[in-house]
DNA sequence: ATGTCC
C-alpha cells in the first residue's frame, strides 16, 4: 500500500500527515501538491517528511513543496522552522550544495537580434564559464581574497569591482548572510573552493538564454518592476551553488553530527538525519562554516554573471550597462537562515530550513528593494531544459502558511540513471536544436539525465504553489540557448 | 549536488 494513504487531502492543494500516524512524530506535515502532482508523488517524500517530523523543537508543521522528491535525509522541497532553544541544525535539511540557487539577469535585448548569433553566444559562454564536475575556474584566490569572498560574499565582488554596487539590492539577505568564520575551514575544504570561482558544476546546473512572450506576462506591473517589459526580450538565468567547498563543509559536518549526537541525546530514525543543537559549539560552528559556504556560492553566481557580462558586450559591441544587463534577483535553493516571522499570531525568531525550496517573502517585506516591496518577492523557479522556467511573486499568504516558502523548480520524476538510459544524449541535442533551442554540455550523457522526458510538469507545480497560495506567476521564460555541466 | 570511494 502507498504511504500517501496516509495522507488526508484538506484542500485542493493541501495534503495532511497528521501526528496521529506515527508515534515519533512531533508535528504534523503539509504537502503542497495538486491531484496530478500527488498521484504520483514519491513515497520516499512521505516517509521523509515523517522523519523529518521525528526531529526536536520543530514550530509548527514540517512544509513540502509541490516539486519534492527523495533526498538525503529531508526531501528536496522540504522546509522546517526550528525553535532557537529547542531546536536542532541539520545539513541534511540544507542540501550539500549549500546555498544552490538561481539568478535572472535582464537585457533590453530581443530575440531578432539574438537569434541569429545564438551559437556565437552560446559557444563564448561555453568557454567563459566552465562547466561539469572538477573544473577550475577562471578567477584563482589567494589565502586572504578566500577569507573575503567567505566573510563579505557580495560586498567582497563589489570592493574588487567584479560587479555592480547595485546588485546588492537585488539579492536575498543583500549577498551576505551574517555570522560567517572563515577561521573554522577545513584546508582540504578551502583547497576546494580556491580555484572554482566562476563554474558552473554539473548535473541540474546551468546557465540558459530565455525569451519572454507577451502572452506568457500575467502580472504587466510586477513583470515591469523585475525588468521584464516587452515581447521577444532576452533574459539570462543561472544555477548553481557553492560546488565542492559546500560539499566539503556539508560532509565534513555530518561526520561530526554522527559522533556528537550521543553526548546531546538527540535520537535519530535515519543517519542522513544527522543534527546537532542549534545552541551547542557545534550547531553553532556548522550554521558559522555554512554561511561561509552560502557567502562563496553568491561570489560564484556574482562572478558568472560578470563574465556573462563580459561576452553578451563583446558579441553585441555594448557596455553591459548600455544592454539593461541588471540583476533581477539572486536567491537561495538550499540553506538554513535565522528569520523572524509570525506564527500562530506570535512574531518570534526560527532557524528555518530550505531544501531545495525558495524564499517567497510577501509585498513590502523589510528585506525587499524599494521596487519590488509593492509586488512581492521574485521567485527564480528552473525547470527543464526544454520546458521553461518562470519568475513568481512571494504572497502573504505564504508567509502565514509556509515560513515564506515556495517552490524551486520542477523537480525530478526519473532518476539519473533511468534517464541515460532511455534518452540518448546526441539525438536530444538534435531533437531540441530542431525546436530552436541551442544545448551545449560538458558531456552527452550528462545532458540525457536532464530530458524534459526525466522531470515534473512546471506548470502543473506553478499551478499547485499558487493554488496553495505559496506564491503567484508573474512571467513564464522559455530557453532558446542553455549551457549545462 | 560532489576531485560521483582516502
Amino acid at each position: 500500500m502507498s504511504l500517501r494513504n496516509q495522507a488526508n487531502k484538506i484542500s485542493d492543494n493541501v495534503w495532511e500527515i497528521p501526528t496521529s500516524v506515527r508515534k515519533d512524530m512531533n508535528v504534523p506535515v503539509h504537502i503542497y501538491s495538486n491531484d496530478n502532482l500527488f498521484a504520483s508523488l514519491d513515497d520516499g517524500v512521505i516517509k521523509q517528511s515523517m522523519n523529518v517530523s521525528s526531529l526536536p523543537g520543530l514550530v509548527q508543521k514540517v512544509n513540502v513543496m509541490p516539486d519534492a522528491h527523495w533526498g538525503y535525509g529531508f526531501p528536496i522541497g522540504g522546509v522546517a522552522a526550528m525553535d532557537i532553544e529547542e531546536g536542532v541544525i541539520s545539513p541534511g535539511g540544507i542540501g550539500f550544495d549549500i546555498n544552490c540557487g538561481m539568478r535572472l539577469i535582464q537585457t533590453n535585448l530581443t530575440i531578432e537580434v539574438v537569434q541569429p548569433r545564438l551559437k556565437e553566444l552560446v559557444n563564448e559562454l561555453f568557454k567563459a564559464v566552465p562547466t561539469g564536475v572538477g573544473r577550475k575556474g577562471p578567477l584563482p584566490l589567494t589565502h586572504t581574497q578566500m577569507h573575503g569572498v567567505m566573510k563579505d560574499g557580495i560586498d567582497w565582488v563589489i570592493e574588487n569591482d567584479l560587479g555592480w554596487a547595485e546588485d546588492k539590492k537585488f539579492m536575498e539577505e543583500q549577498g551576505k548572510i551574517e555570522g560567517a568564520k572563515p577561521e573554522l575551514i577545513s584546508q582540504k575544504a578551502r583547497g576546494r573552493g580556491q580555484n572554482q570561482l566562476g563554474t558552473l558544476g554539473s548535473g541540474n546546473h546551468f546557465l540558459e538564454i530565455q525569451v519572454v512572450k507577451e502572452g506568457n506576462i500575467y502580472d504587466k506591473e510586477a513583470a515591469n518592476a523585475f525588468g521584464i517589459n516587452k515581447n521577444n526580450q532576452i533574459v539570462i538565468m543561472v544555477h548553481c551553488g557553492s560546488r565542492g567547498f559546500g560539499h566539503q563543509v556539508a560532509s565534513e559536518h555530518l561526520n561530526l553530527f554522527l559522533d556528537i549526537m550521543p553526548k546531546y541525546g538527540i535520537k535519530i530514525l535515519d543517519k542522513e538525519l544527522a543534527a546537532a543543537p542549534i545552541k551547542s559549539r557545534e550547531g553553532e560552528n556548522y550554521f558559522a562554516s555554512m554561511a561561509c559556504a552560502a557567502n562563496l556560492a553568491f561570489v560564484n553566481r556574482a562572478i558568472i554573471m560578470e563574465n556573462t557580462r563580459k561576452v553578451f558586450s563583446r558579441i553585441f559591441k555594448q557596455d553591459p550597462e548600455d544592454l539593461g544587463m541588471n540583476l533581477t534577483y539572486d536567491v537561495c535553493h538550499n540553506i538554513a537562515k535565522f528569520e523572524t516571522h509570525k506564527i500562530d499570531g506570535e512574531t518570534r525568531e526560527v532557524l528555518i530550513h530550505r531544501k531545495g525550496a525558495t524564499r517567497s517573502f510577501a509585498p513590502n517585506h523589510s528585506d525587499l528593494a524599494e521596487k519590488y516591496k509593492p509586488h512581492g518577492q521574485p521567485v527564480i523557479i528552473g525547470g527543464s531544459m526544454e520546458t521553461g522556467s518562470y519568475i513568481l511573486a512571494g504572497t502573504e499568504s505564504s508567509m502565514t502558511q509556509a515560513f515564506g516558502s515556495s517552490p524551486h523548480g520542477s523537480g525530478r520524476t526519473m532518476s539519473r540513471s533511468k534517464a541515460k538510459k532511455q534518452i540518448d544524449g546526441k539525438t536530444l541535442q538534435q531533437n531540441m536544436l530542431k525546436k530552436g533551442i541551442y544545448v551545449k554540455g560538458a558531456s552527452l550523457r550528462g545532458l540525457a539525465e536532464e530530458a524534459g522526458l526525466a522531470y515534473k510538469d512546471l506548470d502543473d507545480v506553478v499551478k499547485a504553489a499558487q493554488g496553495g497560495g505559496l506564491s503567484r506567476p508573474i512571467v513564464k521564460l522559455l530557453p532558446i540557448g542553455n549551457i549545462k555541466g
